[in-house]
DNA sequence: GCTTTCGTAGGGCGACTGTCCTAATCCCTG
DNA sequence: CAGGGATTAGGACAGTCGCCCTACGAAAGC
């Protein structure tokens, strides 16, 4: 096994551990066990911790970008390609009512921990706030475009922060629904919803 | 100086390095520093770091409660006192730009460490939205006054969330806004906003 | 064949963690 | 002033942290 391959399992296995129990409550030791590999040993891949913290916020920016990649491929029209964007509230529900959202967990943890790449971790909320506001450009909403993307995203980390209060299901299905009939409002309609 | 004021002034420290840093980062040394004590001495106050938490926490919703009944006192109508819930939005932006909410970070660092008081920590989010449902119910919004809650709940959160990746100032003070048309919308229409 | 390189195992390092104990000091009461 | 409970300081304790080093094994190139 070369040593490439293994890197990318330690980031994948950290990305994890990251995400489910959080970035200062994961210890080398944690990593190294869910690897199967000795803790000592990871000086040989990683210098440091903050260096996996930057391998895994790159991986997380590396695969968002493909996701809306796909999501731009597989949806015909930009209503549909933020309807897709909505509904990993649903499909994530899981994760989300038990660790809440992956970004904004991580956000804030380095935030409150003054740490260096908690700029780098916001970057992923840029990733889709650009991808949406491209979205609603094509809808003909170029003047309010990055207001309305800001606007969904929040309305998603809303949700996610009180799904993990709550762990209510249908909490989630009913906010959904919620925003696809204000995608519908914002489809149908030129007025600016922000005065 | 007697026991019962040291306690006090240790949870008021707490409360404080616990919303900053959180929970895990601060260390009995750390509170112990700005109480200006010996750290050993934390045993006599506090036998554990959970005890210190509970203490935070119950501290957090009996100040919460003191805060809803001023706004229920100084607010004239319902619509009101729902607006200065949105409000804190704007009163606490500083700090909710730098730390995040002080509820939603508490209860998704507790989440993560699967931590036996995180329904305790979720129960500050119960406080708003049955005091937010309080007042859409006398509004004449019986029938769906808690959904209502949650959803103002819910945009506080990721204007939270999004403030504090982004901090920006406008966004925060334009989804107010928002949210202040919306309730003006909820207030004059009795039709249902949850299909 | 031998040697060089790559990857790993295992453990040591000082610092720090939460917890716990003990001895000293403070202040109130008699 | 003397006694005694309340409160404190300071450090010991075992464990864990991130980090670093060195020796070993396994391939690969000459």
């Amino acid at each position: 096994m070369g040593a490439s391959e293994t890197r990318r399992q330690i980031v994948d296995v950290a990305d994890q551990l990251f995400y489910e129990h959080g970035f200062e409550a994961t210890s080398f030791a944690d990593i190294a066990q869910d690897v199967g590999l000795s803790r000592g040993n990871f000086y040989y891949h990683f210098k440091t911790k903050d260096e996996i913290l930057g391998a895994v916020i790159a991986q997380r920016m590396s695969n968002t970008r493909a996701m809306l990649e796909v999501w731009k491929q597989e949806a015909a029209s930009p209503a549909e390609r933020i309807l897709s964007f909505i509904h990993i509230l649903i499909a994530n529900r899981t994760k989300i009512m038990a660790y809440g959202c992956p970004v904004s967990t991580l956000c804030n943890e380095l935030a409150k921990l003054d740490h260096a790449a908690k700029d780098d971790a916001a970057g992923l909320f840029s990733l889709f706030r650009d991808w949406l506001a491209q979205q609603f450009a094509a809808l003909g909403r170029e003047a309010d475009a990055e207001a309305l993307a800001l606007h969904i995203l929040m309305r998603s980390q809303g949700v996610a922060a009180l799904a993990t209060a709550f762990c209510d299901e249908n909490f989630i299905r009913r906010e959904v629904s919620d925003m696809e009939a204000w995608l519908h409002a914002q489809c149908s309609s030129s007025s600016l919803p922000h005065s």
